[in-house]
DNA sequence: AGCACGCCGACT
DNA sequence: GTCGGCGTGCTC
């Protein structure tokens, strides 16, 4: 039998000791030792018992053998909240390629100081003439840590313990003796900080009346639930079907089975105007996470959690683990979104693992959107997951009537600038009513490609069908092959001279418009105007108030929020994202446009939208323009199907960074000769390597190679075994490359 | 976090 | 020499 080994992390409130340590698995121990479990251990010098996490197994050690110890005993008591997290945090490590470390620090966050976010206190405990003694003689013996100490707790009975070892400058040991002698007490106190803001009035509402098609899905859904293996439920509801009600409903029913959920809502949409129905509904039980939480106040909530305070979190992606101790259900709402999708290493996606932690946790997953992504959409369609329609909307308010301007005949016709005829008439029309407009710059996949302004043609890469990227070398380059060529200054195709990169931001058509309808009230929302915490909210609650007549932004406009007196929406340059080199650049394009368009008209007054485009035919646009999901998810599937992009096939991106860029080159290029000769066969599909589309960051070079193939376990073995050979590799040394499963 | 180790000033 | 405070670094 060979020799086990497992990785273990010392009980996580031992803060600091955030590495982890190699212990040996006793034959005996070996079928109960798994990652995630609990085991005892005797650390450091002497007798010293402790509580540990299994969190990696191997047959190697990584130091010398003889100074590796045994475990001691596995716990077996049922899987504990942090043994849970500790098994996702392995699995997300598997699935998304990356290292232990990192995905344990993405699934238990609370490390280091914000975990005893106790303070901690010095008390003196003795008699002021005793201390005073005390000092003389430590002064007489030049004790001088002690001697400090005991002047600053003279002067001051009680100290903050950070104060006495920062400032001070104390040691624990001095502290230590102090406390043996009972000369002082440490105090500890427990301080919650609650941000769920008592902003006052929660009310007890009323049981929800629902719909009979609201009714209905709950039921089907329960249904789902009874199955001995409950399948991710999607619900394919448009905006204003009531889809919170569905979710209320759950979750009531959820919390009456005394388990907890996890709300996830995108980043953008946690503000308090959404959120206010869930604190009205269930209450104080209801925490809030977001990024504008310190990280001792997340801690608090999180630890909140673990103690069954509250049952309900709301929060972005990140709130996906927060450590119930029984949870019943994952609710993810605008499932389409990509903020879903971490950027930074593990780069996993909070749909998929999600539905990880619910089958390990058995607790249920819903989904929901009004437009849902492809991936899960297909995925609903072939049974994987439940797929439930609530398609109808309350209230009379009807669908916008879109418009759709071609940009090319706008040229013809002698009108170069950036709103059409039709654009600008309606503009007005809107100004003499005194009606709102939002007008959306769609700058999504923006990357600096070339187009032409006569008749749309963009410039693309002969072997790659992606669109090439001009950059300030004067070249035109593709990031998917590397494929260069010089940068044209007519286009290819018509001859035209008005040729080059889409260059509008925000702050020029801010510009624009009011030359154009002088007299008119601007807003303008974008990353500049958006710096500070709450400048999202003013602008848009200034725009709510009627404070201005038309709101310009970029994608964040479009998201969430009803302006009722908003009658006009303006899509300037739709195909902005449609041209960027990314295979979901029709789905982008999709989404944004549906968004964006149905922003106009929610009041009862009725809503247009124009879109203006240069690929008026192109099928997303149609499907916009007609707001029809099913027409465009039929030919989008077929695209994807044809050329075998997910979810006909997984795909992965092995990047690369590195500050010497012919290093890099070469490193990436021997990636992909070494997967060529351990994979020779025809189905595995690779790409690259290529600069990144941003290909140098602070110094460093970014490269990438895609890998596609049908199966993708068979694309984690390639990762697992192209690891190794770069662990044993030493020109990959000054190389950093990570994986992700999620492109 | 807790503990050993070793440096260095103070006292016998 | 020896004692003991106090900083440093290690714990598989």
């Amino acid at each position: 039998m060979s020799r086990v080994y497992a990785d273990v992390i010392v009980d996580i409130s031992q803060e600091k000791l955030d590495k982890t340590f190699q212990y040996e698995v006793p034959e005996a121990l070996q079928k109960q030792a798994e990652i995630g479990k609990q085991v005892r251990i005797s650390f450091g010098n002497g007798k010293r018992e402790l509580t540990g996490y299994i969190v990696g197994l191997s047959g190697e050690a990584k130091i010398a053998p003889e100074r590796i110890k045994p475990i001691l005993k596995v716990e077996e008591k049922g899987m504990e909240i942090e043994s849970r997290l500790i098994s996702l945090a392995a699995w997300i490590a598997r699935e998304y390629g990356s290292t232990m470390n990192q995905a344990l620090k993405t699934v238990l966050p609370v490390k280091a100081k914000e975990r005893t976010k106790e303070k901690r206190y010095l008390c003196l405990r003795e008699k002021e003439e005793t201390c005073a003694e005390l000092l003389e003689e430590y002064k007489r013996k030049h004790y001088k840590a002690k001697e400090r100490l005991l002047q600053a707790l003279l002067e001051n009975e009680t100290l903050e313990y950070s104060d006495v070892t920062g400032r001070l400058k104390i040691t624990a040991s001095v502290i230590r003796s102090f406390r043996e002698q009972g000369l002082v007490q440490v105090i500890r106190e427990r301080d919650y900080r609650n941000p769920v803001a008592k902003r006052g009035e929660v009310q007890e509402v009323s049981p929800l009346k629902l719909t009979p098609l609201q009714e209905q899905v709950c039921e089907e859904i329960f249904q789902e639930w009874e199955t001995p293996n409950p399948r991710p439920c999607l619900i394919k509801g448009v905006t204003g079907s009531g889809k919170t009600e569905v979710y209320m409903k759950l979750i009531s029913h959820v919390l009456e089975q005394g388990q907890q959920v996890i709300v996830l809502i995108p980043e953008i949409a946690l503000t308090y105007q959404n959120v206010s129905r869930f604190y009205r509904r269930f209450g104080n039980c209801v925490a809030l996470i977001n990024s504008r939480l310190s990280k001792g106040e997340r801690f608090d909530q999180l630890e909140q959690a673990k103690k069954g305070e509250v049952s309900i979190v709301i929060g972005p992606r990140s709130a996906l683990f927060t450590p119930f101790p029984n949870l019943g259900l994952i609710l993810i709402d605008e499932e389409h979104e990509d903020s879903y999708k971490s950027e930074k290493t593990p780069c996993y996606h909070a749909r998929e693992t999600a539905i990880c932690r619910g089958e390990m946790e058995g607790a249920r997953v819903v989904l929901g959107s009004a437009s849902p992504s492809v991936e899960s959409y297909y995925k609903g369609k072939t049974g994987e997951y439940r797929l439930l329609y609530l398609e109808e909307r309350y209230g009379a308010s009807q669908l916008p009537e879109v418009s759709v301007v071609d940009l090319k005949e706008e040229l013809k016709t002698g009108n170069r600038s950036v709103f059409s005829s039709l654009l600008t008439e309606k503009i007005r029309e809107r100004l003499m009513k005194k009606e709102q407009v939002m007008l959306f710059l769609n700058r999504r996949g923006y990357t600096g490609f070339v187009s032409c302004r006569s008749c749309g043609h963009v410039m693309k890469c002969p072997h790659c069908d992606v669109s090439l990227t001009s950059h300030r070398n004067g070249k035109l380059i593709c990031h998917y092959c590397g494929y260069e060529t010089r940068d044209v200054k007519r286009c290819p195709i018509c001859g035209s001279p008005y040729i080059g990169g889409f260059k509008a931001g925000t702050q020029q058509i801010e510009a624009l418009v009011q030359k154009s309808f002088p007299g008119a009230r601007v807003l303008r929302m974008d990353a500049d105007t958006t710096k500070r915490k709450d400048d999202h909210e003013r602008i848009l609650a200034a725009f709510a108030k009627g404070e201005a007549d038309i709101l310009i932004g970029t994608q964040m406009i479009v998201k969430g929020h009803d302006f009722p007196n908003v009658t006009l929406v303006g899509v300037l340059a739709a195909d902005l994202s449609l041209c960027s080199e990314d295979y979901r650049a029709a789905e982008k394009t999709f989404q944004l446009l549906l968004q964006a368009v149905g922003r106009a008209g929610r009041g009862n007054r009725p809503g247009e939208a124009v879109i203006q485009t240069y690929h008026p035919e192109h099928y997303s646009i149609q499907a916009a323009k007609s707001q029809n999901y099913e027409e465009f998810y039929e030919k989008e599937i077929q695209y994807r199907m044809l050329m075998e992009y997910p979810p006909a096939a997984a795909m992965a991106a092995i990047r690369g960074a590195c500050e010497n860029e012919e290093l890099l080159k070469e490193a990436m290029s021997y990636c992909r000769k070494y997967l060529e000769r351990i994979y020779p066969k025809e189905d595995l599909i690779l790409i690259g390597p290529a600069p990144e589309t941003v290909a140098k960051v602070q110094d460093s070079y970014k490269m990438v190679l895609y890998m596609r193939h049908k199966s993708r376990p068979a694309l984690v073995r390639l990762k697992d075994a192209l690891e190794r050979y770069i662990a044993v590799n030493k020109g990959f040394q000054s190389i950093y490359i990570q994986f992700d499963f999620n492109v």
